[in-house]
DNA sequence: TCCACTATAGGATTATCTCCTATAGTGGCT
DNA sequence: AGCCACTATAGGAGATAATCCTATAGTGGA
């Protein structure tokens, strides 16, 4: 069955940008193209890498927050670029980003285990009342 | 230290609304507040459970779309509800909905070990730069 | 001259979810 | 009767994360 743009398809969820460059950033100074080229190189994305310009929006919003900080290098070839580190308080950030992505996994693995439990179920076609205590 | 609002808490993850809702209705009908209930109670929602008229405008898109079906009740005692059901196609949109969850937390899983890694080094202080081949 | 690659960035739109508010029936309390 | 809590459905307005499309600009090759 062909679900199209169906939500079910994984195309609309969230891709993490924020957590995955801050984790970027937290092995080195890097420029938001470089970034692009890392999240490409790294898989795993089922609907492909993240949207560039969306990338560089998160810098720049990271920025504004205190989380990353920035300075422009005039390399000696191709147009200059701007080069993002990550702060103390972005550091900070990041692990907070960790605590919370395992819980969120957690929750995940739960919602996946009921649908476990349902397929033995529904295929015996029950199909009644629940939630119902009246 | 205190993240307040920042996104790094959690607060703005997607609570996955959807598969949560067909999941329920997969093992029998329901109507919209019953199935808060249970999102209420089944807790593993770090921000509180999902908001109420989400769940609604949730079921009123799925019916749209023919992954459920509803029709009005009208009780005994109380206003009238309107009570869901899964369709065969929103079955297998569930079905699909499994699929993608489990490469999802695969990703997340990924996103997660990377964070690990990084807290060994970066706590001994490196920082150089990385994605630089020139 | 035109195109590909590197590099940054904004406009407009979509998906998911939230807070706030409106509506309405039932039943209990005072 | 008046008020409130609980059950039940639902829309308006807005926040957030992400997308597609487009604009800009420098370098280097055909």
């Amino acid at each position: 069955m062909d679900f199209g743009d169906c939500p079910c398809t994984g195309k609309t969820l969230t891709k993490l940008v924020k957590p995955l460059v801050m984790a970027f950033l937290a092995k080195g100074r890097l420029h938001g193209y470089a970034i692009q080229r890392l999240l490409e190189s790294q898989g795993g994305f089922a609907h492909g890498p993240p949207d560039l310009s969306g990338v560089y929006r998160s810098l720049k919003e990271m920025e504004s927050q205190g989380y990353v900080e920035s300075s422009w290098i005039s390399s000696d070839g191709g147009p200059p670029k701007r080069c993002f580190s990550l702060t103390e308080s972005g550091l900070a950030c990041l692990a907070r980003w960790k605590e919370t992505l395992i819980d969120y996994r957690a929750q995940i693995d739960e919602l996946i285990g009921f649908m476990d439990e349902l397929t033995l179920e529904e295929m015996s076609g029950q199909g009644g009342e629940i939630g119902e205590e009246r």
